[in-house]
DNA sequence: CGAGTTGGTTGCAAATCGCAACGCACTCGA
DNA sequence: TCGAGTGCGTTGCGATTTGCAACCAACTCG
């Protein structure tokens, strides 16, 4: 059996090709713990409840996928810390997608989260745009072109 | 056990709310299909390449989440298509930004795919940005706040 | 020394997956 | 009217993966 359904696709594609990283819901939740700044082993693992063994197996795949670097944090005792890499904070559009859509469309009385810029405080939008018209544009006008 | 993982969280957000519906690799590659135009069950199990019973499950699963609606497009024979709700449009941006990570870092000699804005032919871009300053902003400049 | 912390590994039962086979309702061509 | 074909599933079964708990090694601190 494959290690990846990419492997016997017959046209794999780029959201294939991130699934294999990010497919994992416990992926999605080990960036996001990360990308809040939790980035050691036993305080991810309490942050979003994931066992040991599977949390092992998850880190060692975002870091085979270049996602994740561990690094040492401190000499004796050896100390990991796992940190986003350039490809992983390039992934950070997903999750704040993600976000934006569970705040909109499951709140069930959650506040929602606000992500604030940092230079000036206002709350950032993620959008799919049109350089060139400079406005929003949503999924009903877009086409897909291969080239 | 829980049927969804957030059951048992300490602090489901906005997040795992999202993963309760596209957290599964079948799930996001069924709305890949769809947004394509591929609404038939048996068009969709061969586009990705499912095995139908987990087809049924994850339709089932989609259509129960308000993401997708089943409809009849003949009767005599009695025949459904899966459609896009709005909330299931609004999940454009997920895919748009997987898409894209993707295309950036897995691209393996694949050409990347471009998705053009119906009315000027532009190729549109999924950004994170600030309407306040009118640029774009990385993960590095954001943090979060709540209420 | 003994307890605590970090970062795992191992074992096992239960859930889930993928494949193949089958079923049902209906249509179509001969 | 009979057989083949299509659309949309359901069922059964073995293999993989999951989640939990227990255990462990290295090191620090009191």
């Amino acid at each position: 059996m494959p290690a990846r359904a990419s492997d016997t696709k017959p046209n794999p594609d780029s959201i294939t090709a991130a699934l294999d990283v990010i497919g994992d819901r416990w992926a999605v939740l080990i960036l996001r713990a990360v990308f809040r700044g939790v980035t050691r082993f036993s305080a991810i693992r309490d942050d979003i409840g994931i066992a040991s063994n599977l949390l092992t197996t998850r880190l060692n795949r975002l870091v085979d996928e270049n996602v994740l670097e561990r690094r040492p944090y401190c000499e004796r005792p050896l100390r990991y810390e796992y940190r986003l890499t350039d490809a992983g904070r390039d992934l950070s559009p997903v999750l704040i997608s993600l976000m934006h859509w569970g705040d909109r469309h499951r709140q069930d009385g959650r506040v929602p989260t606000v992500l604030i810029h940092d230079r000036c405080g206002t709350p950032v939008r993620n959008a799919t745009h049109c350089p060139e018209c400079a406005c929003e544009i949503d999924a009903t006008a877009i086409s897909s072109e291969s080239s």
